[in-house]
RNA sequence: GUCCGGAUGGUGUAGUGGCCUAUCAUGAAAGCCUGUCGAGCUUUCGACCCGGGUUCGAAUCCCGGUCCGGGCGCCA
């Protein structure tokens, strides 16, 4: 049986006289001797239930009063119409429960009067994100979640699952967490790539998969994870325009999608969402690396990948989301198609946010031989690959696609400084609890 | 990985060799208070990351360690 017959969002000063039961955590108690206010929370807001000394039944005053910050309490009351309240009601109760009582002292405020790092709220996150601008940020990114599902079904996408446990290194294996999978040794997956291309052999046309991704590198950094969250998609009989065209109205999309439906939790932030405007720039590798030279700035050569530096200096100038095309084909990966009549560039993309990259996808080799030559040319060896080639010897469509990183998307749109804030238990060099 | 910075009550902080019996806020405990909404007031409680060194004297300076923050690198 649920414990509670309404939120605290839903009770309107409309409401009075109606009998509610309320169950959430005790935010705050404030004692001014003839009456007491006990301030309840629950993920849709707060409702304040107030005790008179003198009406209060005794036994219940005692129990209210000796309740600590935090506990889980079930409050039966009768909503009634009080100017002087917070939302113009508040809650005269009947009975309330102590479910659960909280410990004290608490390992941190969650009334936000006391700061509190980082470091701190990840170690107790379960008490961090009971402050609303916290839990704002998972319940955004859910509609974020929601709104990338809707727009990749209305375009004919089919939602997919790909291992996570995989046999070998997708190139190398120095990234790749090992792990013991009975008697051999397995990783866990860097990516969907390989094998969302192999669906396109499988004539499944037009996948998508949101699923986690795990990435080794020792990067310390405010926007790297070891465990991350990545938004994939493939498309047959497409270019790396169509995918671009699919991935920016898949942001923007969000991005209305949050406005429209989060009003709440945006409040909660402080944040006036501005939706991006579409069609996103283009912007080619070459053109980037005259827009980043000269003025006292150090040179770059044709060819070098984009320096943290320079990726921050071409934000800065262009001010809004982009797609960075026409890149070296030496700098990206060997899947990636070089152009047929110049093929030191190549059709592969990154859409960058003003802060940093959020996607990076591009048109596909599908052809066989090229793509053994393209794995050569990078150094590796085709026969480790043999699992995914043979998919390109049996009738393999032209194809394009994108890997997007979600909570990248999340923490440019909230503008939080630091990814760690958009995962709710996030995984780095040091971080494997909770 | 590397460079720079940091570690003080439960939480967030002040304190750059003696004025520290360590600041302030929050919190907790007790009390007063009938409209609070970061309530107010009184009293009380609670801390210098670990190990070594320098010094008459170390929260403060030095060395090592651990942990944390930021930058860069890495990020097919």
């Amino acid at each position: 049986m649920i414990l509670r017959n309404a939120y605290t969002g839903d009770i309107t000063p409309e409401m009075a006289g109606k009998e509610v039961t309320l169950a959430g955590w005790v935010h705050e108690t404030r004692d001014l001797g003839g009456i007491f206010f006990l301030v309840l929370r629950d993920r849709k807001g707060f409702a304040q239930v107030t005790l008179f000394r003198k009406t209060t039944d005794p036994v219940l005053l005692n129990t209210v009063k000796a309740v600590s910050r935090e506990s889980v309490v079930q409050v039966k009351g009768l909503v009634k119409t009080e100017a002087k309240a917070p939302g113009g009601y508040e809650i005269v109760p009947i009975d309330v429960k102590v479910l659960a009582p909280a410990e004290v002292p608490l390992p941190m405020d969650p009334t936000g009067k006391v700061d509190c790092e980082l470091d701190t709220r990840l170690d107790v996150r379960y008490i961090d994100i009971r402050r609303p601008c916290a839990l704002a940020v998972f319940e955004i990114e859910s509609a974020v979640l929601q709104s990338l599902r809707d727009h990749f079904y209305k375009n004919g996408l089919t939602e997919t699952f790909t291992p996570k446990i995989v046999a070998a290194a997708t190139e190398g294996g120095t990234d790749l967490f090992p792990i013991s999978y009975f008697e051999r040794e397995a990783f866990l997956n860097q990516s969907p790539q390989l094998y969302k291309q192999m669906l396109m052999a499988a004539g499944m046309d037009r996948v998508f998969e949101i699923g986690p991704i795990f990435r080794a590198e020792e990067h310390d950094t405010r926007r790297h994870l070891n465990e991350a969250i990545s938004v994939d998609v493939e498309v047959s009989f497409a270019d790396e325009n169509d995918v671009m065209s699919l991935l920016e109205w898949a942001v923007a999309g969000a991005y209305s999608y949050v406005k429209e439906n989060c009003s709440k939790q945006l409040k909660a932030i402080g944040l006036d969402l501005q939706v991006p405007k579409t069609p996103f720039r283009r912007v080619t590798y070459t053109e980037a690396l005259e827009l980043a030279s000269g003025a006292g700035r150090k040179s770059m050569n044709w060819g070098d990948d984009l320096d943290t530096e320079t990726e921050r200096f071409l934000g800065e100038k262009i001010g809004e989301h982009y797609f960075l095309t026409e890149w070296p084909s030496s700098i990206k990966p060997y899947y990636t198609l070089p152009y047929s009549d110049h093929p030191e560039v190549c059709r592969g993309f990154d859409l960058m946010h003003p802060r940093m990259e959020l996607a990076s996808g591009a048109q596909r080799v599908h052809d066989y031989n090229l793509l053994v030559e393209r794995i050569k040319s990078k150094g590796l060896q085709p026969a480790g690959f043999e699992f995914y080639l043979k998919a390109f010897r049996y009738g393999m469509p032209s194809h394009a696609g994108w890997g997007l990183g979600l909570s990248r998307l999340v923490m440019t749109m909230l503008n939080l400084d630091n990814i760690r804030d958009a995962v709710l238990f996030p995984r780095d060099r040091r971080r494997l609890v909770p």
